[in-house]
RNA sequence: GCCACCCUAGCUCAGCCGGUAGAGCAGCUCUCUCGUAAAGAGCAGGUCAGGAGUUCGAAUCUCCUGGGUGGCUCCA
């Protein structure tokens, strides 16, 4: 054979394969192996995701992609998006076809239909989409131009799509793909054929306004899942069960945490006693932590004039997150949205020193955002919410030092909740939109950077991303479900420095502008304590446990023993809770179980005669008698260790 | 705020096509005094989210309001 009908193309390991000219990227996979073949969806050449049917090129480096493999996951729920949409316009011919993309572990597709799809026409979809894959339609790669491609999409009368179209650069190489009769504009890359999407399920309905700007339609989502086996279908589907038993608004009802009322008004908390315990227990580890680390305590008051809002610059630029103010003789008064100006006020209320540097300020302060009716979420969204807030004040030589420590503090303080796989992200300056010097950014980007890279700690940069105030680093902790939560938050503020004039007279008598940094470590304890609960699934760690202990006499008998035992735990401050009704001591261990109480107490004739007690601990059964002295030592011991790095 | 869906006893839910509300759990009372996840009986509990309309008749159909859920949007 002529060599010019051979190409060579690169493995990931480097080795060559020749194959014929002319040859695809599925044609590799297979001449590699026929399981490879049968389980692969497209590949990477020279770095860029193509089709199975992509011609190769001679020198190629090509990767197959696996269904299991990282990016199979986006281009299989793509595909499932598409098949999804052809079954639409089957069904529902008046549909218009907009976007359709994959997001994690989900595919959608909006639709303009009037009447939106509701999620009883799901199953309609699913059946179509089944015959769909059953057909084993195979999905064809075309290119076209940009006017061919706008005459074909006016011809379908699909709106939406010319106008993607016409929103691209001129010289855009367009593509489409089509299965099918179905045809879509599309960048690719699809599975070979529409058969590869072994199991998948659609989710819910939705509204989402065109180009996600609500000026726009409003137009009608889907929300489906795809995966390339129906274990793992199954798998997630279970995931998402999951993550519904864990609800911390069901949790939070069946335990008694917390409601929100009606009457009250949505997005405000009201604390049950069981809630307030554990809120209380929050606070105090996290007052007692900040005077450790020499933080200042602080409190400020829920409202404050309107020129003070003006000076801080939140009439101008937070408007729409506050509560309309009330009038209060002459003047107008605002709820709080944040305490950063209290703060400050308290700063300038007296001429500091560089000696005095740094100054924290710390308080669980109480504040007011208006947040639009429909983004409320039980505790994790609501309007009225406590910040575990703090503002570092120092001078720029203290940079490093602050945030350093600031660090590890965060880091043991979250620990100390069970969550110690944590993201970090950094936000740097965006090009157009800042306040301060440059340098100022850079010194404090800088300090945030290198006080990471000293504690070994990976971040990720979102370059640009910061707000026109300042540089920040975020946080997001991830929970037993492996979701991510964003609480902490440490952010420079270059702009209420300046705006509240503050300033520290230096060594050499100069006034100079101090570095201000805005910290919440939980950010908001509602909603901190809504991922606690989600990632605990109401089973406390026994230092947070509402009730710690449940003591139960197995007969009305011995429920003055088991009196002076509940008195004696709670002699220790143990938390604990006597149930002297007089059901069978089963029923007793019962409450005490779905109750989640990490420890029970079970005091019958035996325990009474030996004193001791007989101990079952929460998910766990019967540990055996104890020495009353001994268990509470150890219980004691617990609380004091609270949870860190300890899985649950 | 927008779109879709939902709201029945404290909680979880049943109540077909309109005929005027039911269960389990929880609560209360009594009986039982019990050894590691539910003892038995009885009692009480509801303007069916609120309002209006259609109808001889509405928990059920229609509209409005409130609240919730899933999204969108927003998030100094």
């Amino acid at each position: 054979m002529d060599s010019n009908d051979r190409i060579e193309i690169y493995l990931p390991d480097n080795s060559k394969m020749e194959m014929e000219k002319g040859a695809t990227v599925g044609d590799l996979a297979l001449k590699i192996s026929k399981g490879l073949y049968n389980h692969s969806l497209a590949g990477r050449v020279n770095g860029e995701l193509k089709d199975l049917s992509y011609t190769l090129n001679n020198g190629d480096k090509v990767t197959i992609i696996k269904d299991d493999a990282p990016e199979a996951h986006d281009i299989l729920l793509h595909s499932a998006s598409h098949v999804m949409a052809q079954a639409v316009q089957d069904l529902y011919p008046e549909a218009k076809v907009t976007i359709g993309p994959a997001v994690e572990n989900k595919f959608y597709y909006d639709f303009d239909k009037d009447p939106a799809f509701t999620e009883d026409d799901l199953e309609k979809i699913e059946a179509r989409m089944e015959e769909i894959i059953e057909e084993d339609l195979e999905f064809e790669r075309k290119e076209i131009s940009r006017d061919e491609a706008i005459q074909l999409f006016k011809e379908k009368n699909e709106d939406y799509k010319v106008e993607i179209i016409q929103d691209l650069d001129q010289d855009e190489k367009l593509s489409l793909y089509q299965q099918g009769d179905f045809i879509d504009l599309c960048r690719g890359p699809h599975v070979p054929s529409t058969g590869k999407i072994k199991a998948f399920k659609l989710l819910n309905t939705a509204g989402a306004y065109w180009r996600g700007d609500s000026s726009n339609k409003m137009l009608s989502r889907i929300y489906g899942t795809a995966f390339p086996s129906k274990k793992e279908l199954n798998k997630y589907l279970n995931f998402l069960e999951e993550a519904k038993k864990r609800d911390h608004r069901k949790i939070g009802k069946e335990l008694d945490l917390f409601h929100i009322d009606q009457e009250v008004g949505p997005g405000l908390i009201l604390w049950h006693p069981k809630g307030a315990r554990i809120l209380q227990q929050i606070k105090d580890y996290w007052i007692k932590a900040h005077i450790d680390e020499d933080y200042e305590l602080v409190q400020s008051p829920h409202i404050g004039q309107s020129n003070l809002w003006k000076t801080s610059g939140h009439l101008d630029f937070y408007s729409e997150g506050m509560f309309n103010p009330m009038k209060i003789e002459d003047d107008a008064y605002y709820i709080k949205p944040m305490n950063c100006p209290f703060h400050i006020k308290i700063y300038n209320s007296d001429i500091r020193s560089y000696r005095d540097l740094p100054i924290k300020y710390a308080e669980l302060g109480t504040v007011y955002r208006y947040e639009k009716s429909g983004v409320l979420h039980g505790l994790m969204r609501v309007r009225g919410f406590t910040q575990d807030d703090a503002h570092i004040i120092c001078m720029p030589e203290q940079l490093d030092h602050e945030i350093q420590k600031l660090l590890e503090f965060t880091f043991d303080f979250l620990d100390s909740f069970g969550f110690s796989d944590i993201d970090v992200y950094i936000s740097t300056r965006s090009e157009d939109k800042y306040v301060g010097s440059k340098e100022m950014w850079e010194e404090a980007t800088n300090a945030l950077k290198s006080s990471l890279d000293d504690l070994k700690i990976e971040y990720q940069i979102d370059e640009g991303e910061a707000t026109f105030y300042g540089p920040k680093i975020d946080m997001k902790i991830r929970d037993s479900l492996n979701r991510d939560w964003q609480c902490t938050t440490i952010q420079f503020d270059f702009n209420l420095a300046e705006r509240f004039n503050m300033e520290y007279v230096d060594s050499d008598g100069e006034r100079k502008q101090p570095y201000m940094i805005h910290r919440a470590i939980l950010g908001s304890l509602e909603r901190f304590l809504g991922v606690l609960i989600e990632h605990t699934k109401g089973n406390f760690p026994v230092w947070l446990a509402p009730v710690q202990v449940a003591v139960l006499p197995i007969s009305d008998t011995q429920i003055e023993e088991a009196q002076k035992v509940h008195k004696e735990l709670q002699k220790h401050g143990i938390r604990s809770e006597l149930n002297t009704t007089s059901e069978p001591v089963s029923a007793k261990i019962r409450k005490a179980e779905t109750d989640k109480i990490p420890y029970m107490f079970i005091i019958g004739d035996r325990e009474i005669e030996n004193e001791t007690v007989s101990v079952r601990k929460h998910m766990k059964g019967d540990i055996g008698t104890f020495k009353r002295s001994e268990i509470i030592d150890t219980i004691l011991e617990e609380i004091a260790n609270k949870n860190r790095s300890t899985k649950n």
